[in-house]
This record gives structure tokens, C-alpha cells and sequence, in this order.
RNA sequence: GGAGAGGUGUCCGAGUGGCCGAAGGAGCACGCUUGGAAAGCGUGUGUAUCGCAAGGUACCGGGGGUUCGAAUCCCCCCCUCUCCGCCA
């Protein structure tokens, strides 16, 4: 969330970017409420005290009928903030529910758009594969070599979930100590995170575990939800905190499984296990001083594309538009891996994501930091994926394929899986 | 899941209705002392919020309640520990 006195103070511009956001948000009633309240806080804060007095004075010994006088005096001053907090409850309500719409502001240099063709490419690394074949897509590579099972799945759980078999957990768990590895080598501490959240770090996190439209699973009757990604248990992991900066900023990965409602989400660029409703992705999560925040957004996406990098996928890193970016990121970058089986010809698909998201998630969630002058404020997150499995397995399987239907497993993963191709058979 | 014991500031820990934003200690910061350090002595040491400020208000796990007045009494919830049950 915002600090509604930033709002207040810079509601033109806050304007703007939910304008440029494409967002439904409304600045102003924002302020209108928060002025509200400010006033309610007043009238009950004299009411208080007017009450802390009162008491006061019956400290002492004194005679029935001034006692009797102060203790009437005293029912009327509760009566009257009990009258007050309800009213200002009600307001309290509005501009929370008000102030959650509002979104973070974006980096000046994010590009401001609409949607994912508003994208600007950055950089790009290797290029499309070609094929002196047609190119087969992972979900037709998979079964062909029982390496997948979308239908069983479909059976026993429903739609969009799948059995990994065979070499492709193998891979799966390749793929995970491969990644992890890295980010061991870069100073992250590894994690294993629930899989379950509570509500309060979700929503702190930036996420609606509630509403149609909500990605979440939620657990009825426990308050609590499936994560949708490791962000969330690596962010609710200093909640209400003082961080300590002194050793420099605070690195975290964690590897998770990811549940994603993906109510309404089908077609054709949802094949196979590119949009599923489970998967296992490794995170990075970053806590930094709010200078430090800009710099290690770079050093994430620098992460990003070695894992990428060495494997031999080509991809291109895009700077996401204004109108993408979601609510809690300042920005973020996405790296789109070439994927020869998607639409006719082979496209880019999103691979990994990373999002500063600055105080935007720490504040709600309430992780400071002591700065130089001994001041607390609030700490800036980060965070980006190293690697998501699923589509991980996608990129590695369609651009690894060969004529025959095999795959061959990139140089760098034989070590982690144990063999260096998947098939013929 | 059942029975019991707890949750107080950075930490340990006192406090069972008003004198408590909270004793005492540790830690930390600054000063004195020292050749330097340790010890010692002294001073200071929470956060949020409203306000230009003075100052006010709130916060003793969270939320309700009782009362003129709650860290303290009552109810619900969360968490930790011990024992039992169950279980991988």
C-alpha cells in the first residue's frame, strides 16, 4: 500500500499513475477519507483525554457526592467516544478498502502502456532456434516420451494439473538444484517455504485472497490460502520487523509449490503445462535500504539471465509497461524464452519476472530498517524467479528437441540429471 | 484433538484495578576514567499517530467486554512450552 500522507501530498501525480496503470482507483476519495479520519482521530483523542483526566481526579480520598459527580461525568465522556469510534470505524473501513486500490507508483523509466505489446526489449541473448524440421510443442514431445500425463490428471483432480513422469521429474529436480546452486553461490540463504499463507501476509503481499477474480486458492474455515509463489512466505518472513542492514541487504530463495486458480485463462498460449493450476518455482526474494533498491533489481535480472544463459535458451529480457506492471511492482523486468513449439512458428513466452516493488509491500507488511540517522523506515522488496519449473521444462524440452523426438538435455543440467537426452523410444 | 503453563520494551524479567509507558538487570549510545582495553562511574536509550509547535492520544500476543479508570478482571482467537492421543 501507499502512505495516504504521500497521497495527500502528491495526489496529481498519483493520478497519473493510476491513469497510465489502467487501474480503477479514486485518489481523491482517498484523501477525502483520510482527511476523515484524521478528524475523528482528533475529537476522540480530546474525548480521551478529557476521560484520563476525569479518572484522575478520583485518584484520592473524597467525600460520596464529588465522587458521585465525577463518576456521572465520566459515563457521559464514554458515551461520547464509543458514539465517535463507531463513526469513525466505518470511515477506517472506507479508506482501507479505498487505499488498497491504490497502486505503487512506476519507475520514471518504465515504459507506459496498455498492454504486453507496450513492452520494451532490452536485450536479448542468442536467438530463435531453428529447426531443419517442424517443431513439435513440449505437450506433444512429453507424451510421445511419457513424460507428462494431462489426462489422468485431468481425472483426478481436474483441468490443468498434470503427472510428471519418468525423466521429467528428474529434470524437475535438476532444474531445481541447478538454480538453487546458483543462488547459493550469489549469497542468497536457501529456503524450503510453507506452501500455506495466512490472509493478512497475502493481502500485505499484495495479493486478494478473496473476490471472483482472485488467483487464490482459499482454504475454507483457516484463514489462511495456497500460495501463489514462494513471494509470499519469503516476504511475510520478516513481518512486523526491524531488519538488520548492517551486513548489507537480505537475500532470500525459497522453492515452493505455486497454486493458481486461473479461473477463466485458456486457448491456445495456455497449452500444455505453460498455465497450470500447480507447479514448483525457486524464488529470489531480496530486503534492501531504500537506495539500495534500484541496484539489486539490476543484480535479480543479472541472475535471471545467467540461469538462462547457461542453459542455451534464448531469450529477451522486456521492460514491462505501466499497464502490466500489477499493483506492488515500481517496476519489472520479464524474461521471455524463445519456445519453438509455441503458435505456429515459435514465440517468446514469459519464463521468469522481476519487480522492484520498493515500500509498497513492506509497509502493509511492516518490515523496517534503522537508517543512518537511527530513524526506523520502511525496507524495500524485491523479488524475481530463478526458475519456474514448468515452464522451465517447456523452454528446455522444445528447444532441446531433435528429429527423432528426443530431447537433448542441456550441457550444464547432465551433471544435476544423469543423462544427457530423453528418448527415442 | 485433549489437559496444563505461559506470551510485558532490543533481550531477560518485575508488576493482580488508579502512584505504570511500565521496576530491576543485560545490551546499546555518549561522557568520565585508562598508555590502550576490561572493569567501574555518570547520562541517555521504544513505536505509531494527530499537530506549525507546545502538547495530546494509542500500544504490555490479537480482538471484544466490564469499569469513572485495565498490563492487571471477564470472553473469544493466535502463538510458544510440557504431558497425552494421533501420525509421516
Amino acid at each position: 500500500m501507499l502512505d495516504y500522507k504521500f497521497i495527500k501530498d502528491n495526489l496529481e501525480a498519483v493520478k497519473a499513475n493510476i491513469a497510465n496503470r489502467f487501474m480503477q482507483a479514486d485518489a481523491e476519495m482517498v484523501v477525502a477519507l483520510y482527511d476523515k479520519r484524521n478528524g475523528f482521530i482528533v475529537e476522540i483523542d480530546e474525548q480521551r483525554r478529557l476521560r484520563n483526566e476525569n479518572a484522575a481526579k478520583m485518584k484520592g480520598p473524597m467525600d460520596q457526592a464529588a465522587r458521585q459527580a465525577l463518576i456521572e461525568e465520566g459515563k457521559k465522556i464514554k458515551e461520547e467516544i464509543s458514539r465517535l469510534e463507531s463513526e469513525a470505524e466505518e470511515t477506517l473501513k472506507l479508506l482501507d478498502m479505498e487505499g488498497s486500490k491504490i497502486p505503487n507508483m512506476a519507475h520514471p523509466d518504465a515504459p507506459v502502456g496498455k498492454e504486453d505489446k507496450d513492452n520494451t526489449e532490452i536485450a536479448r541473448f542468442g536467438e530463435p532456434t531453428k529447426f531443419p524440421f517442424k517443431a513439435k510443442d513440449h505437450v506433444e514431445l512429453m507424451e510421445a516420451l511419457d513424460l507428462v500425463d494431462f489426462e489422468t490428471a485431468a481425472r483426478v483432480s481436474g483441468s490443468k494439473f498434470y503427472y510428471l513422469k519418468n525423466e521429467a521429474v528428474l529434470l524437475e529436480m535438476a532444474l531445481t538444484r541447478y538454480a538453487l546452486d546458483i543462488l547459493q553461490k550469489h549469497g542468497f540463504t536457501l529456503t524450503i517455504t510453507p506452501d500455506i499463507a495466512r490472509e493478512e501476509i497475502l493481502e500485505g503481499t499484495g495479493f486478494n485472497p478473496r473476490g471472483a477474480e482472485s488467483n487464490i486458492y482459499a482454504l475454507e474455515g483457516t484463514g489462511t490460502c495456497l500460495i501463489g509463489t514462494a513471494e509470499i512466505p519469503l516476504g511475510g518472513y520478516y513481518a512486523g520487523q526491524i531488519v538488520d542492514f548492517s551486513k548489507g541487504p537480505i537475500l532470500m530463495a525459497g522453492v515452493s509449490h505455486c497454486f493458481r486458480r486461473e479461473a477463466g485463462a485458456a486457448g491456445q498460449y495456455s497449452k500444455g503445462l505453460y498455465r497450470v493450476h500447480q507447479f514448483t518455482k525457486i524464488e529470489m526474494f531480496a530486503f534492501t535500504r531504500a537506495e539500495d533498491s534500484d541496484a539489486m533489481h539490476m543484480k535479480l535480472r543479472e541472475i535471471e539471465e545467467e540461469i538462462f544463459r547457461s542453459l542455451g535458451i534464448p531469450f529477451r529480457v522486456v521492460d514491462t509497461c505501466t499497464g502490466d506492471l500489477g499493483a506492488p511492482a515500481y517496476r519489472k523486468f520479464d524474461l521471455e524464452a524463445w519456445m519453438p513449439g509455441r503458435g505456429d512458428e515459435g514465440d517468446w513466452g514469459e519464463i521468469t519476472s522481476t519487480s522492484n516493488c520498493t515500500d509498497f509491500q513492506a509497509r502493509r507488511l511492516g518490515i523496517r530498517y534503522k537508517n543512518d540517522e537511527g530513524k526506523n523506515v520502511i525496507a524495500h522488496t524485491l523479488n524475481g524467479t530463478a526458475i519456474a519449473i514448468s515452464r522451465g521444462l517447456i523452454s528446455v524440452i522444445e528447444n532441446g528437441q531433435q528429429e527423432d523426438g528426443s530431447i537433448r538435455i542441456p550441457e550444464k543440467l547432465v551433471p544435476y540429471c544423469g543423462f544427457e537426452k530423453i528418448g527415442p523410444r
